[in-house]
DNA sequence: ATTATCTATAGATCTATAGATAATGC
DNA sequence: ATTATCTATAGATCTATAGATAATGC
């Protein structure tokens, strides 16, 4: 079956991110990608010249993916901790719905192969942070969180909380909802970042 | 120069972790393990049997390593908080000291090809997650922290944190100390953990 | 005599290129 | 006519084996 370009670039990518999952992000190969769709190993280079440009459609999908999520997470609610959960859990299902994240992160194609793929994370990790960072300060402006801890430092808590639940997942052969357990331990961190009421 | 097994094996096993870390764990190929050295590929052979294996042997090093540490810093203090401060102090000179272990946690080596490889660390985080979750509940029969938190959470939470520095470190090329970072980012959560005194 | 290392190479795997072929859309 | 795909293959790289050689230690 003859695809157009655009269908058969996106059809690859989706590819590549199902495969990183199952045999890990180092070994998807050309080969195993087109193998899967049913396409020879060349004609995989007649839609991304090198593999590297490959990685890099694969992290701009992804990145992609992420912002949307956040996005309309955040427009969802107004209180900030509602808007702090809103994106953790949306960065939860991002993962559950792309589990390579977590390898991908520590891929020899992102660390030591491919600079503009691990920048294109490393970005999306921070504009990860700046959300929290800011819905923090917001927090404790309205005096529902803790004060003396710094927004950063709170923030940084939070994303290695998600990080954390992710290894956890990973690991541990993703034997738990991920969401679930993610917002369970968000839920412990937050009554601990929170002004007491009694 | 010919050496013993015994010192050449240990080299090798030392090597791998040190290229690990240079070039990223899945491309620590046994031609770059020999050449770092100075002694041809199929020697690397006469050592051990298959890569797996000397793979196996990285592991049984790393993790013997972690335990001592852990020991040590756990013998060397009394107050649940200070051995908690120990234990995770050590393990965050560890991850300095084998900069290539965040990477392996993640490795198609480990995730993928060698099962023993990913036991063997699932083992040690376990160990690591236990030590702190039986501080923590010391800790809280002394009325130094909250007991609105259960042990195994909190546990978590410290793990994540340990995770999460090294995670920032790793990406971000190192450009900090992590084990100041770390403990530095350990005394806000515990700030957050404590009982409050005023 | 034992054993660590070397030379040489088989066999597998992977990215990428060159040129031919066949399906699609104006 | 355009363009997605195929066949065939070069060239690089990697693990592992077989058999020879040379250094070590009793």
């Amino acid at each position: 079956m003859r695809k157009s370009s655009d269908l058969r670039k996106a059809e690859i990518v989706d590819t590549v991110l199902s495969l990183a999952d199952r045999i890990g992000p180092d070994r998807v190969t050309t080969g195993a990608v087109t193998a899967e769709i049913g396409i020879t190993q060349a004609a995989l280079f007649r839609h991304f010249p090198t593999k590297a440009a490959l990685w890099q459609a694969v992290a701009a999908s992804v990145a992609e993916a992420m912002t949307r999520a956040w996005d309309a997470a955040l427009t969802g609610h107004s209180l900030p901790v509602d808007r702090i959960k809103a994106v953790i859990a949306a960065q939860l299902e991002r993962i559950a719905a792309t589990p390579a994240l977590p390898m991908l992160l520590f891929s020899r194609e992102l660390n030591v192969e491919n600079a503009e793929l691990r920048m294109a994370f490393a970005g999306r990790l921070m504009a990860f942070h700046g959300h929290l960072r800011r819905e923090i300060a917001a927090g404790q402006q309205q005096k529902a969180l803790r004060t003396d801890v710094a927004p950063d430092d709170a923030a940084m808590l939070l994303t290695s909380l998600v990080q954390g639940v992710a290894i956890r997942w990973t690991l541990g052969a993703r034997a738990f909802p991920i969401r679930d357990e993610g917002l369970r331990m968000l839920d412990v961190q937050l009554r601990l970042l929170a002004t007491r009421e009694a």
